[in-house]
DNA sequence: AATCACGCTAATCATCCGATCAGCTATCTG
DNA sequence: CAGATAGCTGATCGGATGATTAGCGTGATT
């Protein structure tokens, strides 16, 4: 079905493994450490591989930090488009709270998505150009057009869709990007599929409205 | 009136001028870079000294950056106690929305704090620790008693605090915290004035019930 | 006036970082 | 079977980082 069936594969089916080992040692410790606190020697050891390796597969820190984070993006996209389809014909305030409630799912999921993204879009740097142009953009740009519609037909108050933004992409996934913290803090564990459902019920009641809170 | 009327002083005025430079300096290259990626020469050049001198007046990086968060909060604190003092004898419901503001406010000024916390508190570790024991628990615990007395009084939803604290503080900072982000992808520059007051009105609504909404 | 402590700096250290290079080994190709 | 190549490692390099040390100048003390 796909190319590297036709095609006799140059590369060993080995290195693909490896490969993705190093990814997820990768997204685990850039988005815990950020990108100068996690080391490549640190990535490597999670993945079970000498430090070289990282230069041999990806030939720079930052394009091991960029494959790592298109991944990341590549399931949400995935996830998100999965849902959509699935919706086709669901009215709209309902689809769109479905929706949300998946973009909660998989913050709490994939933690981190905006672990990285706090720590990247802090400063103007090229990673941050990157990731905005290359993978924020396009989701921010469906979110604008959803909320512009919700909006339209009085399901969210007038406001400009750029704080409906911040502000759902605040309210959901802050709780598991501080997971450690909120453990210490109040005892609760963010991971736990009981919080999980409690914070995605809690924060649509409070972006569609109280009423609808079971 | 202070001690160091009374007391002669030994430490001479210039050094708590540089003291509090360095102290700025230390507070913006943290919270933008990140602990490990602020470098001490670039903290003492943009306070406009030399690098051993921040050895000499704090004697590790770690405290410089103790130091620093530790003024941070210190004016996070005073606002808000200075906020509440004032709101002695406001019935609840309007002194929790006016403290609410105060908050946001305080984000968009500071966007410092809410940098340094998504920063240090998704990993377990010393700093994370000192920060939650020492300065963010008073808070929340604040925040704890506000939101059980408003869920009694049924002006919000009865959901655990943990989950509108989260909320709160995810929905309220990150536009700020992401100000860079939010320029590029949106256009909107989120130190606006008029941007922060929309933002401040459309939290607060989202949070005390739809029809507060202007 | 002599002394001394404070504020600060230039020079330097040991350590760690990301990257490079040569070389090993197992698998594939012809 | 012989050669080539993909996958991976050990050794190492230049550069940067946090920290230390010795020492300078200035202003307060006695």
């Amino acid at each position: 079905m796909t190319a590297t069936d036709a095609v006799p594969r140059v590369t060993r089916p080995s290195a693909d493994a490896t490969r993705e080992r190093v990814l997820a040692a990768a997204l685990d410790l850039f988005s815990e450490l950020s990108f100068d606190g996690a080391t490549t020697r640190e990535i490597a050891a999670r993945a079970g591989v000498t430090q070289p390796l990282l230069n041999y597969h990806f030939s720079t820190k930052d394009e091991l930090w960029q494959a790592a984070v298109a991944g990341l993006f590549a399931e949400l996209t995935e996830v998100l488009a999965t849902r959509e389809e699935g919706l086709r014909g669901v009215d709209q305030l309902t689809a769109a709270k479905l929706l949300v409630r998946e973009f909660i799912y998989f913050s709490a999921s994939h933690p981190q998505l905006h672990r990285i993204i706090t720590q990247e879009c802090k400063t103007d740097g090229p990673r941050m150009d990157w990731l905005v142009d290359c993978h924020i953009r396009p989701h921010y740009e469906q979110a604008a057009r959803l909320f512009t519609r919700l909006v339209s037909a009085g399901v969210l108050p007038d406001v400009p869709v750029a704080h409906l933004y911040y502000i759902l992409t605040g309210a959901g996934p802050t709780m598991f990007v501080l997971a450690p913290e909120c453990r210490r803090l109040t005892g609760i564990d963010p991971q736990s599929p009981d919080v999980i459902e409690a914070h995605v019920d809690a924060v649509t009641a409070f972006l569609f409205g109280r009423q609808e809170l079971s």
